[in-house]
RNA sequence: GGAGGGGUGGCUGAGCGGACGAAAGCGCCGGUCUUGAAAACCGGUAGGCCCGCAAGGGCCUCGUGGGUUCGAAUCCCACCCCCUCCGCCA
């Protein structure tokens, strides 16, 4: 949620920054609105300071056993007017709220402008992919071929993009998952969170998911929650509607949790394999922080995902994303892509944003000043660290053997039981 | 699924038609004392919105929304949320 005194103070700038993203709001609209309301409004409070005077002079005079029935009636009237116009107030609440609720964040003036992957920056690049001196599979041949990868029962069981994975498969899920976190708590200092992996509404519409992307989401009726597209849900609202004293700044925190998408209208797009699934792995981070410190602290979250890529030994690139490739409530993004030799191209893995205040302001987590009087809404960040499904893809691709098995790399195989191969005999 | 109990400031918790934006305690901030700190004592300490260049003024908020009333944290209705117990279940 945008702040509306910004708006006001400054339409211009507001709609030229949305503009940057392709967005076109009816801004002008928002303040016509907010003007009459804030007319109204005047007129309303007017009235009931009158009121509050002379209710106050009622009370004063039947106190002292007088008589009070012309003032009784004068507010009787009152009452009346204030009440037609706390109505119209009301309504015209109910239409900015509905409003404002659909402008997405303003783009950080340093991000590229345009509204297509063209434009993204690409602003790193590490590891080199690897030459084979073979003809390389693409991940679903090998995870059929080793038993790991198991999609016709997937589907059996949920339909189609429901992938299933098996044996040294599951456990080279579940090694990914347990050796991220283990590097985000212990090395990035981040706290960890097992969290729900159903939410209310509330906390969908904080985050900024909803209302505009219902769709995409999958909902459980009879209780009315959401099932989670990114752990960012949870963890971000755990502070939804309190206070945080500015002294525990910053908050970090990781989860490892299951993402559900629904991602109505995608099919068609990469439908094969592990690429784009109903249901994936990913460890998410999480940060709040003072305001000026999220620049900052969004490098830093950017460095902690990629250090995963490096301690696996995959060839990653890092791209600045355009003003119009940046999800609704971002301000500024990274996305990390990493190489699968297999397909020969890059995968998105992770995705690390400032969401500034737009995500504090939406889900009324505020923070306590330090020194003096009064509250600010803190920054928050979140970040893939990272995402599973296609990190296993750019594993199983790139560390595939000539014979036919998968190298595991070497931070995994502890998490692997000691097993630095799948396909070998014993090995899977 | 059944039966109860409850939602008041950062927290605990009192208030149950006007003097209540709200006692008290804790916490926090400032001060006195102290070499420094602790303790003790003194003082301060909710948020949002509107008008205003400002100083300042006003409105709203005791879960949410309605109702009764000149006047509601207090009475009535509906809803939401939380907790406890029983049942079922990993």
């Amino acid at each position: 949620m945008l702040d509306i005194k910004y708006i006001r103070k400054d339409p211009a700038a507001v709609k030229d920054a949305l503009a940057r993203r392709g967005d076109t709001s009816a801004i002008d609209e928002l303040l016509r609105m907010d003007a009459q309301r804030r007319r109204l409004l005047t007129e309303a409070e007017g009235l009931k300071s009158r009121k509050n005077a002379v209710s106050r002079e009622v009370g004063k005079a039947k106190a002292c056993g007088g008589n009070a029935s012309a003032a009784i009636d004068e507010m009787k009237e009152v009452s009346g007017r204030i009440e037609v116009l706390d109505m119209k107030v009301a309504e015209i609440d109910s239409n900015i709220e509905d409003l404002m609720l659909r402008i997405p964040n303003i783009p950080s003036e340093s991000i590229p402008s345009g509204v297509c992957s063209d434009n993204n920056r690409i602003v790193k690049h590490c590891g080199e992919p690897r030459r084979f001196d073979f003809e390389p599979s693409q991940h679903w041949e090998l995870g059929e071929r080793l038993g790991i990868l198991d999609f016709a029962s997937g589907s059996v069981l949920s339909g189609s993009n429901f992938p299933l994975f098996k044996g040294m498969g599951a456990r080279l899920e579940r090694a990914l998952y347990g050796f991220m976190l283990d590097m985000h708590v212990e090395k990035h200092g981040y706290t960890e969170v097992a969290p729900p992996y159903m939410v209310r509404r509330e906390c969908m519409l904080g985050t900024g998911q909803l209302p505009k992307l219902e769709g995409d989401m999958y909902l459980c009726e009879q209780d009315d929650l959401f099932l989670i597209p990114t752990a960012e849900v949870p963890l971000v609202n755990i502070h939804r509607g309190r206070l945080i004293d500015e002294r525990e700044l910053p908050i970090s925190y990781v989860a490892y949790s299951p993402c559900f998408r629904r991602e109505a209208g995608s099919y068609g797009k990469d439908t094969r394999g592990l690429i784009r699934v109903h249901q994936f792995d990913k460890v998410e981070l999480v940060k709040f922080t003072r305001p000026a410190d999220s620049f900052l602290a969004l490098d830093e979250m950017l460095g902690h995902a990629e250090e995963v890529l490096r301690a696996l030994g995959l060839p990653y690139r890092v791209l600045e994303l355009c003003a119009g490739e940046i999800s609704f409530a971002s301000a500024k993004t990274y996305d990390i892509e990493v190489w699968a030799g297999g397909a020969g191209k890059w995968l998105e893995v992770a995705s690390v944003s400032t969401c500034g205040d737009f995500q504090a302001r939406r889900a009324g987590i505020r923070c306590r000043l330090k020194e003096g009087k009064g509250t600010f809404y803190p920054h928050t960040l979140n970040g893939s660290g990272v995402a599973l499904a296609r990190t296993y893809i750019a594993i199983v691709e790139n560390y595939q053997n000539a014979d036919g098995t998968v190298s595991i790399p070497g931070a995994l195989v502890p998490y692997m039981g000691g097993a630095e191969v799948i396909g070998r005999k014993g090995g899977g």
